[in-house]
RNA sequence: GCCACCUUAGCUCAGUGGUAGAGCAAUGGUUUUGUAAACCAUCGGCCGUCGGUUCAAUCCCGACAGGUGGCUCCA
């Protein structure tokens, strides 16, 4: 069979496991009302609404249970068309609410996805002329859905399916509509790559960033300091501090230099920028003293602008690029919160460079060619989006210097060779955006780095440089993030890693372990820590009253990247046999070289940010 | 914010309508160790918070807080 057959028929599977799922439950649950049941990535769901009852995790195995009955009578999957109007009778014969509001969806406008609707009218009842004449609807004994198809022939060829987990979702994903239950399920062709899936998910779960956060002593969210509010521990301030030092490295190199705005501002800054009824997730802090209203700056965009406006700018002295690592602060909502990836504090390595039309294009280059050094370093592989606008209203500027912006964005992407794909409707309500996704260890896709270009800012705050012939012109803002947050990077980055750190930005580089407690053992191993901070290294001693193995075992819980013993052995000889983190190592061999020769490898490996041991 | 579920020692987790236990960690001691867990002892908990039911609540009920999984959202 061909990749595409196979696609089609794996689809098919899901889609069929989805009417085998409500079957089931339709069976358990009489009164159950059906939304929609599609395929999704690695499965499928149904949405389901139970009335005054609900479905919990704990019913998940007679659920299943039953789904294995339905399977197991192996009964056929029959299509039928029925005219559009017998179909609305149908579905409110049968009680089954939510496919009337799609059956009349489908008569008055052809389709029932909500977004290409009118949203007054969707789900109400349609006259006139119908957009369609029939509808179809698949039969899998006794249980009849309206359905687009396609399905397997019968329902003993669904293959190998698991139910995942049930979450509230509001139909049609609008919050005053009533509340239906969702139930995941994945489905594969074989229990084989099921149980791969699974293995994945278990995998995932070790890595999860929260739970190595607190393994490996990185981060806590504390309840006193409030959710959304991380705390680094010195470990996980060594992991910010040096991604953040590479980053501005890397934008020193392009011409930027480091400003500073303080985190809090009157919200009349925020009003002239346009910001403001546009972001509701804000930060209000209420006036100390006098009648102003001050606010937690959400973003940096408008508090740099004011450096650029501060003093005349000749074309001579553009572009003028200040960088900016800081924290901003967004009220999301609770239930949005999620260990380092959504938090109400985040730091940023934000930059913006004021730029004239003709150094956009350069400017482009430079910061992408960071950006490929910053995750070619990291070892993540990029994607790219071109998030660009569509027809709605919600974007603010002039419509050509958007379609100019566009076209620049992408002969840019095209000449630097990435491997991006246009989103319409996806650009910031100032300018279009190039959005850079990284792949982490396991595949999955998350947005860091982003470049924006921006016109409206320098509208809105009337930035301005003379030209040659002593004219003013209205510069553009270029935005840019490499890390993007650095909590949400770090979230990525951990699980990336699972924790397992190149030697540069290992919290601890080198363990020292000593034999044995003996006075002089312990000096020398005190000598050769002090060696070791003494020329920038990150290292710790352990001379606990405990076996090696004991004090090995715990280096090892840390990921350090390496660990010494010293005991009388090196004293005489002056030579170690490092232990290297077994992802490091290059081979199995166990190396002994002079303790100074040891200290320098590890050192010059943390300077040139080499991801393999080069011992 | 909405829906479901969860919250017991620093961590991971048992457990019961009659106010609690293990392992690890920590601390003290014995051992002086050669590359993933030596031994003994001790400390540690208002069983998330506040109310209710009950003679009695960590356990049952409710509210709140925090968390987990979804929905929605992410300029």
């Amino acid at each position: 069979m061909s990749d595409n057959k196979l696609q089609d028929q794996l689809y098919a599977m899901r889609h069929s496991s989805a009417h085998i799922l409500a079957t089931a439950v339709q069976r358990l649950w009489p009164q159950a009302k059906f939304g929609v049941g599609p395929v999704v990535e690695n499965g499928f769901y149904y949405d389901i609404d139970l009335g005054a009852d609900k479905i919990s995790e704990e019913d998940f195995g007679r659920i299943e249970a039953e789904m294995q009955a339905v399977i197991k009578d192996n009964v056929p999957f029959e299509r039928t068309e029925k005219p559009i109007d017998e179909a609305i009778s149908w579905a409110t014969d049968a009680k089954q609410p939510y496919k009337v509001e799609l059956l009349n969806d489908l008569r008055r406008a052809g389709t029932t996805i909500a977004k290409d609707l009118n949203a007054d009218e969707l789900g109400t009842i349609a006259s006139g002329d119908s957009q369609v004449e029939n509808v179809s609807f698949y039969r899998n004994g006794d249980f009849t859905d309206l359905c687009r198809g396609p399905h397997v022939e019968t329902t003993g060829r669904v293959g190998a399916f698991k139910l995942q987990r049930v979450g509230g979702v509001y139909w049609r994903g609008k919050d005053t509509n009533p509340q239906m239950q969702r139930v995941y399920g994945v489905a594969f062709t074989t229990p084989k790559e099921l149980r791969q899936y699974l293995d994945m998910l278990v995998e995932a779960r070790k890595r999860d960033h929260r739970k190595l956060g607190q393994e490996l002593d990185l981060f806590i969210i504390s309840d006193l300091v409030g959710p959304g509010l991380p705390l680094f521990t010195p470990r996980g301030t060594v992991l910010r501090n040096e991604l953040i030092k590479y980053s501005e490295e890397l934008q020193r190199s392009v011409g930027y230099e480091a400003v500073w705005a303080p985190h809090m501002t009157r919200t009349d800054l925020y009003k002239k920028s346009g910001h403001y009824d546009k972001y509701p997730e804000r930060f209000d802090v209420s006036s100390v003293e006098s009648d102003d209203t001050f606010m937690l700056k959400p973003m940096n965009c408008p508090h740099v602008a004011q450096i650029f406006a501060s003093r005349p700018r000749s074309y001579r002295d553009m572009p003028q690029r200040y960088m900016e690592t800081t924290t901003m602060y967004r009220d999301e909502k609770s239930g949005e919160l999620h260990g380092l990836s959504r938090v109400r504090a985040l730091t940023q390595d934000d930059s913006h460079a004021f730029v004239r039309p003709d150094q956009i294009e350069a400017e482009m280059r430079g910061i992408l060619a960071i950006v490929k050094q910053m995750y070619k370093t990291l070892d993540m592989a990029l994607s790219v989006d071109l998030s660009f606008r569509d027809d709605s209203d919600n974007y603010f500027g002039d419509l050509e210097l958007w379609q100019s912006a566009q076209a620049t964005l992408e002969k840019v992407a095209q000449e630097e060779a990435l491997d991006f794909k246009i989103e319409l409707g996806e650009a910031a309500f100032y300018g279009p955006k190039i959005d850079i996704y990284v792949a982490d260890a396991l595949g999955r896709r998350w947005q860091c780095a982003t470049v924006q270009l921006d016109f409206v800012q320098p509208e809105r705050f009337e930035l301005e440089y003379t030209d040659e012939n002593g004219d003013k012109q209205r510069p553009a803002m270029v935005h840019k993030a490499i890390l993007g947050s650095i909590e949400r990077f770090l979230s990525v980055y951990i699980e990336h890693t699972a924790g397992k750190f190149p030697v540069w930005v290992a919290p601890e580089q080198i363990r020292i372990v000593t034999l044995n407690q003996e006075d002089d053992t312990v000096t020398f191993a005190e000598q050769v820590l002090q060696q070791a901070k003494a020329i920038g290294l990150r290292a710790t001693i352990d001379n606990a009253a405990e076996s090696v193995g004991k004090k090995i075992r715990a280096a090892e819980l840390f990921k350090i990247p390496y660990t010494i013993v010293l005991g009388q052995k090196e004293m005489d000889s002056g030579e170690v046999t490092p232990r290297i983190r077994k992802d490091l190592a290059v081979s199995d061999d166990a190396k002994t070289l002079g303790l100074e020769a040891f200290l320098q490898t590890v050192l010059a490996e943390s300077r040139s940010r080499t991801l393999e041991s080069t011992l």
